[in-house]
Order: C-alpha cells, then structure tokens, then sequence
DNA sequence: CAAAAAACTTGACCTGCATCAACACAAACG
DNA sequence: CGTTTGTGTTGATGCAGGTCAAGTTTTTTG
C-alpha cells in the first residue's frame, strides 16, 4: 500500500462525530467506511489544492491546521478561513467543478479524502448522510455570514477578540484548555482573516495584554479574562451609548 | 384555492434555467414540478423569514428584490446579500433547523415556496436535482468568500465599483440593460452591505460621476465607463506600484 | 554555531473614512 | 397644497487604523 495513501475506517475514528452523522447502523457505518477512499499527508507550507485545481473530493482535516485564502487578480488575497481537525475543506469547489481557493498547511498534516461523486451516491441512500452534507455546507453559510458582520460593522478590538473567543471554542470542543491556545498562524495572517495589518493586530495583542485580558508570549496565549473579551465583543466600544 | 398560495409549475416558469438543473426528463419535470407547493407574495418592506424562525423551505424569488441581514446581540447590523428573481434564500436555516438572518422585500414580490424535506426527498432520486442543490450552497460559499475579500481588503471606491459591476452583471443575465440600473435599496443598505456609512457611499457615487464613470440620478444608475469601473476594482487605487 | 531570514513589537506620522451637522429633494399624507 | 418623513448630498472636523521605519526576538539554514 502507498505510503501516502493509507486505507483507514471512519468507524474508529474519534473525530467520528464532527465529520459524520450520529446514530448511524452497523451497516450504515461499514458503507461510509468506504468513502474515506485514503488519507494524505502535507508537510507544514504545502498546499492541499490551489486555486484552478479541478475538484474531486472533499476533505476532512485528520490532525493539523490549515488556512484558506482566496487571491484577486490584482495580488491582493484575502484569507478566508482558519481549519482544525474535524473541519472539512473543499466546498468551494463544487459549483465549477475547480478549487476556487486555496488550502496551505499552517502545521503538518493528515487529511481523509472524500471523494465528492461518492459522497453523493451514498448520500442518496443513507438519508442521515445526506442532511449531514446539507447541514455542513449551510454551516459553512453560516460562518461566512459571521465573518461578514465582522469584516463590515466591527473595530480592531473587537474582531480579535471574537477571533481569539471563536478559535478557543472550537479547540475547547476538541477537548483542548478554554483558556490557553498556541496560535497555528502569524500575524499577518490573522491580520489578513480579520481585515487588519499585521502591526494593528499586534497592537491590539498588546492592548489586551495591558488590559489584564490576554497574557500573550508569541503564539502562545493565555486567556485571563474571557468575560472582559465578551464585553470587547459586544461593547462596540460605547460607540451608540 | 387559498389566494396567497397559487399552485404553480416549474416546467412552465421562464425563470427555469435559473432555479433548476438543466437536461431534466419529462417526468423528472413533472416531479419537480410538486416541489414548489405554493407561491407567496411578500410586501415591500415585510419579512420573508426572520432569524429564529423555524425552518422549513428554501425560496426561490419570482418577481421582486430581497435583502439578507444578520443583527449581533448588541443591535449592529448587517447586510449579507441583495436577492433578486431567479436566486434562492433560506439556506443558512438548514444547519439550526432555524433561520439565522432576516429576508425582507425591498420591493413587491413573490417567492415560490420550496419545503426542504420535499427537496431532499426528490434529490435522493433525481441525481441531477441532488448535484444542482449542492452547486447552489457551493455557489454561496462562494459568493460570501468574495464579499470577505471585498470587505478585507478593498478600499471605498474599489466596494462600491465591484457592487455596481455585479448588480448589472446579474441584471443583465436576466434580460436587462448592461449599463443601466435602478437601486431597489438605499444607500444606507449599500453601506451596511459594503461595510461603509452611508455618507460615504454618496461621496463615492458623487466622486464616480466626477470622475465620467456613471451618471446617478437618486437610484437610477446609467454606468458610461464600465472598463474605468473595473479598473477602479482593480488597481488598489496604486498602492502597492 | 554563526549568519540570514522571518516574525513580532513599538513609535511617529498620515490618511481614508467616520462622525457631526446642515441642507436639498422626493415621496407620503393630512 | 403645504407639511411631514424618509432619503440623499455635501462640508467641516476627528480619529482608528494604515504606513513607514527602526529595532528585537525567534526560527531557519548553511
């Protein structure tokens, strides 16, 4: 068997829950096994698929963080998203037929590959599968909303504290601290996800520091204050009373 | 027959090509034809749906021009989308079983109601129905990954230019002129959609018509160079040489 | 291990857009 | 028909965050 290409079961999986459907048969289960076709590994840098790159297949972060960014003619790029184990990557790609973004590896990584016309050829038949994918992408429609209200109606405090709360959620749900997180990316990046430069992002780290909210020691932060982050959030900073 | 729900077909709809896969078979048609249980008509200024509504259907605009808000708990507001005929909603309802944004009528108009389960039932035989909702939610993920580059890194008149352009591209897919438009929304709308205060997208209107790039009288835009428009989209306004 | 490159911080200054305010215009209405 | 209300324009001013620059720390590499 190919080194890069080992066969594994969702079945055993312990990300099984955040990638799959719950309450799912013996049989149904065994027959989803079947759609992980293999796993792939990138090194830290590397590009899972790029924009241009014909689509196949969905992707399911295994172990390791990735970034999504979208680049406009001009040069400019936008990053569009920040990946964790038990996220899928991909959607993007359904409706041309090609990656319409690109996923780059923040930290090596493992990916199950998912091939898409198997996906939905099992999804035709297993209905749990079916509103699954459905939920997942309507998720994506979701988050992406979110981020639109942050791009369009908040200040620099106030995204990288939503950043930094959303960011220690989702790895909380991964059984990892609420309060302590080692950031995958550099500043640039977040400052890019966030609609900010690289200085203000660092600034406002510095500010939250001064605040007694964050301790920050280059990408390792610890959250003090999660409430006090919240009020940042919410305050819009007294700007209408 | 109830006078607010009219029974209509797909297969004679003129805006088919829009909602529906291509190449379907008669039969198919006809199938997809019981999707649409009922028309509704919606007021200008009334809701469609609400955040925190229950969800039970997707909507496909008929007649009239819908705009998408998400509110954060603290009042701010944002607008997420400009709908008009031919273009679904309610997709971000799927995940929660709850709609997460509001739909309001900007004008008249009249929305067909698709029940989602009825939509997921069909797809399961249908393959092509299967494909052609997931294109859909895949170009939505899309379009919001190009608004979070319109909203992260581009300037005033690079927001605004990119807005005319897609508001007349589209417009013009459906029939209308190419250069000549007139805004179902107010500028605040625009603004909350671009991420701007409203007085600034009346100084960049203002600036555009300076500049011979369009002529604005109230909502009705005549674009008269829509190479300048792009190049404004795409120059970054010299920044970066 | 030394040197180079990448990432981060901080200060000084500048500018694009927000804010505040006044006014103009158009549609809605008694 | 004049008044009201919603919408749009324009000017004056302020400030959040961008830009430029210098210096530090960390990581990478030969």
């Amino acid at each position: 068997m190919n080194p890069i290409s080992i066969k594994v079961a969702c079945s055993s999986c312990n990300l099984r829950e955040l990638c799959m459907p719950l309450g799912l048969s013996e049989s149904e289960m065994a027959r989803i096994d079947d759609v992980v076709a293999t796993r792939r590994k990138i090194a830290r840098g590397d590009h899972l698929f790029r924009n241009g790159d014909k689509f196949n297949a969905l992707f399911a972060i295994r172990t390791g963080f990735f970034k999504t960014r979208i680049s406009a003619e001009d040069g400019r790029d936008q990053v569009t998203g920040f990946q964790m184990a038990g996220e899928l990557m991909g959607l993007d790609g359904i409706v041309s037929d090609h990656h319409t973004c690109d996923a780059v590896a923040l930290e090596d990584a493992e990916v199950c590959v998912m091939p898409f016309d198997r996906i939905e050829e099992l999804s035709r038949e297993i209905t749990s599968l079916q509103r699954h994918v459905h939920k997942i992408m309507s998720r994506e429609i979701v988050r992406e909303n979110g981020v639109m209200l942050l791009l369009g109606s908040m200040r620099a405090e106030e995204r990288l504290a939503a950043f930094l709360l959303n960011l220690v959620q989702r790895l909380h749900a991964r059984g990892f601290s609420q309060t302590e997180l080692v950031l995958r990316m550099t500043r640039e990046e977040i400052g890019s996800y966030l609609g900010l430069k690289l200085e203000t992002v660092s600034r406002t780290f510095s500010k939250f520091v001064d605040d007694g909210l964050v301790e920050v020691k280059q990408r390792h932060v610890r959250i003090l204050n999660a409430d006090g982050l919240k009020l940042v959030v919410n305050s819009q900073n007294c700007h209408s009373d």
